[in-house]
RNA sequence: GGGCCAAUAGCUCAGUUAGGUUGAGCGCUCGGCUGAUAACCGGGAGGUCCGCGGUUCAAAUCCGCGUUGGCCCA
């Protein structure tokens, strides 16, 4: 094992570490050793391989790696199968993009086949740098092996699951209002819908009434809905005004809603108007009008009960109270469409260009062809009031075109079908945090409409349905949804190898089934990427190709992804599950937050505040990134990133790394092997024993937050203790055994704990720093593997004494109290004092200092302890009340006062009443007239503290004296020694002058104990020879040192 | 426009479950320690607990209304 660097050099531990791993295949040893342990199925939620890992994928795979490390370290047969998602839109654009495309008809003629080819090695190439994005920041899982959404085996799982889903009822196929991405020329799902702002024609338009007077005011921003306009909606209880309305000298009769009369006219530029009429919008139904285009649209929507008012509740009273409704180009307007019976009329081919049907219009994109709209409106007197609007409209997520929305046929999940399962199911998993899965999840899984699973694309699962030839909207039993390659195999009319088929497009696109002398051609969309990752609870155990691991393990323990997923993974595996196989696939979710910038703003590459985790790695290492991220909760908040924080983390594991090495020196002097510590040889001492308990309290606590998945709890709790507890306490007090030449049953009883606070801790710290903990155990350890393949370490009630951790914990604070008294006193630690007091009213705290006295003067450098509950060597001083003195004395108010200021109880006292003398005269005073508090005489400094008041008693004795500047002296030399570089053993001459003969004698009594703690082999004259000299400031008197080394020492040193 | 979450020292965060004088780390500053030493320890300064209103003897905490940021939905 190679020497421990003085520093904690992140870079080298890590490429230290990674090197043992990959020569000992660390690895594998470790499943290998945790291979008959219970099985723990985790579930890796796929990354889209569309990019590279960021902060935020960098974060969710360590915390998955920490977790499946811990829960390997706890007995568990892990499940450890990344995944990447790489079908899908979002790739495709990316393809198109590369290749210069803008249409699909650019697709078609380049060729589908060598399209999807290219797709395919964008995936893998993708995938292949995310590989070694993952591995490079210690992510173990099994990289040689992940489940990828493209294989034909994970492809096959959604196929067999969609039949599952057929064969439950809830596949169904129609006309739904869709949002349609004209560019990329296929439905796309709300939530791939993006919203930015926009400015839109705002257009009012009269649609003259039939068979009766006056026109019905709408107002739209999409002109280019109204060719398709189907009904007119009014509001059932709201009021409505027929008004006659002037405008450059002609009047018209208009109805609008009462409430927005006047506005509505004001922005028609109306001057004046009367009310003629009223009536509720109940009474309105059935009134009939005239399309407004009907000329320019010959084929509009005129079948039975078009062009006539209905009532909706999606009408408000906002700008005129009457909604243009057009089934074929709405959501709202395609249900209420439906409930109403009305045909759906969508002049609007998929790439936005106006179809036949839309008459004069035809072969125009439905947006350029606004102003055409609105020119013929306005010639045709239809146009009331025209501008524009600033709103919020949806866009592609991948190519950021505007969205328009169509009545389309699609296929769906009808999962609204089985929305109390849904609802129940949500109760079998359980969530970290939970209001995630109360609120959020269920409030989103409560308004989830059906799902729409179809996309007329490319690069996707194809859809495993069959319909007969020559009827593309057949009833659901009259279609075929196939399961499985085998089953394809079987049933197609062509020759098909279930080995060997691609199940992607083009290749299954000319499979045709007869069965019943009816021939069925397959529907040539794709699946909804959402499918893809859906299934990946089966799809990860290659089910149903393979059934073994799938009832073994399904469903899976546990998963883990970002609130994001709220409405992505976590709700398209239970809607998928619910719909196949009737549960959750998942027992256990923690959703953890995102990682934002410093203000905790999202990062961008449009505002450049973007932080990779590669520079993240350069600037402060692997372990403490991790350790970084793992620190703050884990459990649904985001995560603000600050290079200080990293920086801190980094300085905190450097403490943890001077802890491991300070002991090795001397433990390789004395041929001490850390990994056999036994606490039995040698002999403990009271702060051995409370190091030994305060680690069965962090192991006991550590246990309880991983139970809950307090992950960062977990981590914070090793690292307070190995902070607060080891290198703050414990390692300051055990350092002067360390340092005993000869073998002593104290040193090997600090050996024993030393050793097993540390290996103990690499077990606790391994999850999340994989690289140090392993650097670590090798050194200390090294008998197996990897640190990774040993278990958690246990609670040992033996060693847990929480009263001895309590009575430490008042030391402690005793003796932070007693630092601040001497600071106060100006008496520096260096120097001992004659005695400590412990005033206390409280009977534990007084029991607890008693009992670890000798610690306690140890510590605080003292001589004696007095424990107290009243401390009678304060004195009462006077605090003179001038409300009662000034009345009372009126002119002489001030000099008393200033007389009794500070003064004590016993001076003011006289014949057992007060008074002062002021210039002669004596002042008899009242009790009232003064107030006394209780203050330390000179010679002591007090400090409080929570449970009392410690007093340090600064008195100087010649021994003190003595004792302080003969270790001023040593402690001068030593520094000298260190500037000189010099060996721990190396030994020296000295010569040291004293400018003050009081001093000089102190020093010159200690002559033999500065000697031996500064390895002088001899005292020496004033000498030109020495290797250093210098000129020292010693409680204010000049000490003059000089050193030199000792020649033939130092070389019989270096053998 | 709606749902959920967050806002506490210059920075990162505890504390909110169950109301009772807001804490820690880092940074700053002053001091101490000194064979872990580019480490470590102590003191000090530093707060409108996002704002406003309410409940209460008492609110960082509970309730209401806002502001800002994040995620999701429309």
């Amino acid at each position: 094992m190679e020497d421990v660097a003085d520093q904690y050099a992140p870079e080298d531990v890590e490429s230290s570490a990674q090197a043992h791993w990959d020569d000992t295949d660390a690895y594998e040893a470790t499943k290998e050793a945790h291979a008959d342990d219970p099985s723990y199925f985790f579930v890796d939620g796929p990354p889209y391989t569309s990019g590279q890992m960021h902060l935020g994928t960098a974060w969710n795979k360590t915390l998955k790696d920490a977790i499946i490390r811990r829960k390997r370290m706890e007995g568990h047969h892990v499940t450890d199968r990344p995944g990447y998602d790489m079908h899908g839109l979002p790739i495709e654009v990316k393809v198109e993009q590369e290749l210069g495309f803008d249409s699909k008809r650019d697709i078609e003629e380049y060729g589908m086949e060598a399209f999807i080819e290219e797709c395919k090695e964008f995936a893998e190439r993708n995938r292949e740098n995310m590989d070694d994005d993952f591995q490079s920041i210690g992510v173990w899982m099994d990289w040689d092996n992940p489940y990828k959404t493209l294989s034909p085996e994970y492809m096959e799982a959604g196929w067999w699951a969609f039949k599952q889903v057929h064969e439950n009822g809830l596949l169904s196929q129609g006309k739904r209002s869709i949002n349609q991405c004209p560019r990329c020329e296929t439905a796309i799902a709300d939530n791939e819908v993006e919203y930015h702002e926009i400015e839109s024609p705002s257009i009012y338009v009269k649609f003259p009434l039939k068979g009766k007077e006056g026109n019905l005011v709408i107002w739209t921003t999409t002109p280019w809905t109204i060719p398709a306009n189907t009904f007119v909606a009014v509001d059932s209880e709201m009021t409505y005004l027929g008004v006659r309305a002037e405008r450059d000298g002609e009047s018209e009769l208009l109805y609008l809603a009462e409430p927005v009369v006047e506005e509505a006219l004001k922005k028609g530029r109306y001057e004046d108007y009367e009310v003629v009429d009223e009536v509720s919008g109940e009474e309105m139904v059935g009134w009939e009008y005239d399309h407004p285009l009907a000329d320019e649209v010959p084929d509009h929507a005129d079948f039975e009960g078009a062009g006539q008012v209905y009532t909706a509740e999606y009408v408000e009273a906002d700008r005129t109270g009457l909604v243009h409704s057009a089934p074929g180009h709405g959501q709202e307007d395609f249900e209420r469409g439906q409930e109403l019976g009305l045909d759906v009329f969508s002049p609007v081919h998929g790439n936005g260009d106006f179809a036949e049907a839309a008459g004069k219009y035809e072969g125009t994109f439905v947006r350029d062809a606004n102003d055409d709209i609105i020119a013929d409106l306005d010639e045709k007197g239809l146009l009331f009031a025209s501008g524009t609007h600033r709103h919020r409209y949806g866009q592609c997520w991948r190519c950021d075109t505007d969205i328009i929305f169509l009545a389309t046929d699609q296929w769906f999940i009808t999962i609204t079908d089985v929305k109390d399962e849904l609802l129940d199911n949500i109760e079998d998993s359980e969530w970290h945090p939970q209001w995630a899965r109360d609120s959020r999840f269920r409030n989103f899984v409560e308004d989830a409409p059906d799902w729409n699973i179809s996309r007329q694309r490319y690069w996707g699962i194809p859809l495993p349905i069959w319909v007969p030839e020559g009827n593309a909207t057949p009833d659901p039993e009259d279609l075929i949804v196939v399961g499985t390659r085998e089953e394809l195999a079987e049933r197609v009319d062509q020759e098909v190898n279930p080995e060997e088929v691609d199940l992607h497009r083009p290749s299954v696109d000319p499979l045709t089934i007869t069965e019943d002398g009816t021939t069925y051609e397959r529907v040539p969309d794709v699946f909804d990427v959402w499918i893809d990752s859906s299934v990946a609870s089966w799809g990860t155990l290659d089910f149903p190709g393979n059934e073994g691991d799938y009832d073994e393990l399904w469903p899976a323990d546990f998963i883990v992804e970002a609130h994001d997923q709220t409405r992505g993974w976590f709700w398209s595996q239970l809607g998928m599950g619910t719909a196949a196989v009737g549960e959750v696939p998942y027992k256990e979710v923690l959703m953890h937050g995102f990682a934002n910038d410093k203000d905790g703003r999202k990062m961008s590459k449009s505002v450049g505040n973007i932080v990779t985790p590669e520079e993240a790695i350069e600037r402060a290492g692997r372990d403490p990134l991790r350790a970084y991220l793992l620190s703050h909760d884990q459990q649904g908040v985001d995560l603000s990133f600050e290079w200080e924080g990293l920086g801190e983390m980094q300085s905190t594991l450097n403490i943890l790394w001077n802890v491991f090495r300070f002991p090795l020196p001397y433990m390789r002097l004395d041929g001490y092997d850390p990994a056999e510590a036994n606490l039995d040889d040698g002999e403990l001492t009271v702060v051995d024993e409370w190091v030994l308990s305060r680690l069965q309290s962090v192991k006991s606590n550590v246990d309880e937050a991983w139970s809950e998945f307090r992950v960062h709890d977990a981590l914070n709790e090793v690292l307070e203790f190995v902070v607060g507890d080891v290198s703050r306490f414990y390692v300051k007090a055990i350092r002067e055994r360390m340092w005993e030449e000869e073998d002593s049953d104290s040193k090997r009883g600090a050996y024993a704990t030393l050793s097993t606070v540390l290996l103990e801790t690499v077990r606790l710290i391994a999850p999340f720093t994989p690289y140090l903990a392993e650097q670590m155990y090798q050194h200390l350890d090294g008998s197996e593997t990897t640190v990774h393949m040993l278990s958690a370490p246990e609670v040992d009630r033996a060693y847990h004494q929480p009263k001895l951790e309590a009575d430490m914990e008042v030391l402690r604070t005793v003796e932070e109290a007693a630092a601040n008294a001497r600071q106060q006193g100006g008496r520096k630690l260096r120097w001992p004092v004659q005695r400590i007091v412990v005033e206390t009213t409280d009977d534990e705290v007084a029991e607890s200092v008693r009992s670890l006295e000798s610690l306690l003067l140890e510590r605080v450098n003292s001589q004696s302890l007095e424990v107290v509950d009243g401390f009678d060597e304060l004195v009462e001083r006077a605090d003179p009340q001038m409300s009662v003195i000034g009345p009372a004395f009126g002119g002489e108010a001030q000099q008393i006062m200033g007389a009794v200021q500070g003064t004590s109880r016993d001076e003011l006292t006289q014949d057992g009443g007060l008074s002062v003398d002021v210039d002669g005269e004596t002042y008899e005073l009242d009790e009232e007239m003064v107030e006394f508090h209780a203050e330390p005489p000179e010679y002591l400094s007090g400090a409080e503290f929570d449970g009392g008041t410690v007093y340090v008693d600064t008195q100087l004795t010649d021994e003190i004296e003595s004792e302080g500047y003969a270790r001023d002296v040593v402690r001068r030399v030593q520094e000298m020694r260190k500037q000189l570089d010099l060996d721990v053993e190396e030994r020296i001459r000295a010569h040291v002058d004293v400018a003050d003969d009081r001093v000089a004698a102190f020093v010159d009594e200690n002559r033999e104990f500065i000697a031996e703690e500064t390895r002088t082999s001899e005292f020496v004259d004033e000498d030109e020879s020495f290797d250093l000299r210098e000129e020292w400031d010693v409680e204010g008197v000049d000490v003059t040192i000089g050193i030199a080394r000792v020649a033939e020492q130092s070389a019989a040193q270096n053998d």
